[in-house]
DNA sequence: ACTCAAAGATTGTTTGAACAGATACTGTGG
DNA sequence: CCACAGTATCTGTTCAAACAATCTTTGAGT
């Protein structure tokens, strides 16, 4: 490890070990890696959210529109998504597609319809609402990544997201 | 129970297109940095609560844990953090430390002082019962961590970290 | 046809998070 | 001394997440 400065005035910080102002370095790197997505992550999440949440919109309830919205123009003629479907589509796994479905059809923004060959299944569909709430949202939301990570070269990006990807999947 | 999101029928995913069965390639690399930095730190997260849980600990929980075992090792003779400085220091800023103190509390971990200079602030500290979980943990999570991030080269984790810190540092 | 296990979705309940408002204390200025 | 603003914490309430259990339907096996 690297001999790093004593943080005794409080200036900005050059590492994660800084920032938290921790004492001693990480033992583990690995340990490092972790926090620093963690503290990433949840600095995008707290971003992104500050956006939705004057329209009424959570991470997921976004989420789950822009899956919707997918769903519609891709296949299926419009039937729309299964429950089960979304909840494995979703960016973070949640186990209750049910009342995340209940808060858009509440808002105007999804709507159910059961299937007729297995009525097991129920369709969700996006709305005219919901596209329209997307709609006016996504030059905003674009706008706003290509803000906050506008510091970073395409190269870091392309880096970031293999390394990523590479993280993520152990096996690869 | 186990392997709730691994597809077994499809191939393998190649890259977060494929991953989330996306039709269309992100038209905004900057959206792909976005999601994957969320779906990487939430498995990252959902592992590790998986292993804090049975020992009744959350994210949230186990970090104002091991905040305040630094501060008794570091500073200030034992006397703790004050409240408003665990908010700071935690990894996911969360406003409400008085409920998370409280359960430390009522779960034997953390114990609260009044301070004599100044009556406003309570300073928290661990008590022997939280520093033993800590050290039964220790080793759980350091295998855990080393485990998961197992196929990173050191030279990966590195770049890793730097291009993590850099992503939240617009000004550096 | 009947049984049964599994899939898909909903419901019930408990816990934690989020946000606003309230309380207690300190230090300052008049 | 008193009013006042600011700080630090607590409380009250509302909403979403987490987990388990239930209900309906389907498909397979006998």
């Amino acid at each position: 490890m690297t001999a790093t400065r004593s943080n005794s005035t409080a200036a900005a910080p050059a590492n994660l070990q800084e920032e938290i102002q921790k004492r001693r370095p990480f033992d583990l790197i690995e340990e490092e890696v972790h926090l620093n997505l963690i503290r990433t992550a949840q600095q995008q999440l707290d971003a992104a959210e500050a956006i939705l949440k004057p329209h009424g919109l959570s991470a997921a309830t976004y989420n789950t529109l822009r899956i919707l919205r997918g769903a519609q123009t891709n296949e299926g003629a419009g039937h729309g998504r299964m429950c089960s479907e979304i909840g494995e589509q979703l960016v973070s796994r949640v186990p209750d597609v049910t009342r995340l479905v209940d808060r858009l059809e509440a808002a105007g923004l999804a709507e159910r319809a059961r299937c007729d060959r297995d009525r097991r299944v129920v369709y969700v569909r996006i709305t005219q609402k919901g596209l329209d709430l997307l709609t006016e949202l996504d030059p905003v939301i674009r706008a706003h990544h290509k803000t906050t990570l506008a510091h970073l070269s395409k190269r870091d990006m392309d880096e970031l997201n293999r390394l990523l990807f590479k993280a993520r999947h152990p096996e690869a």
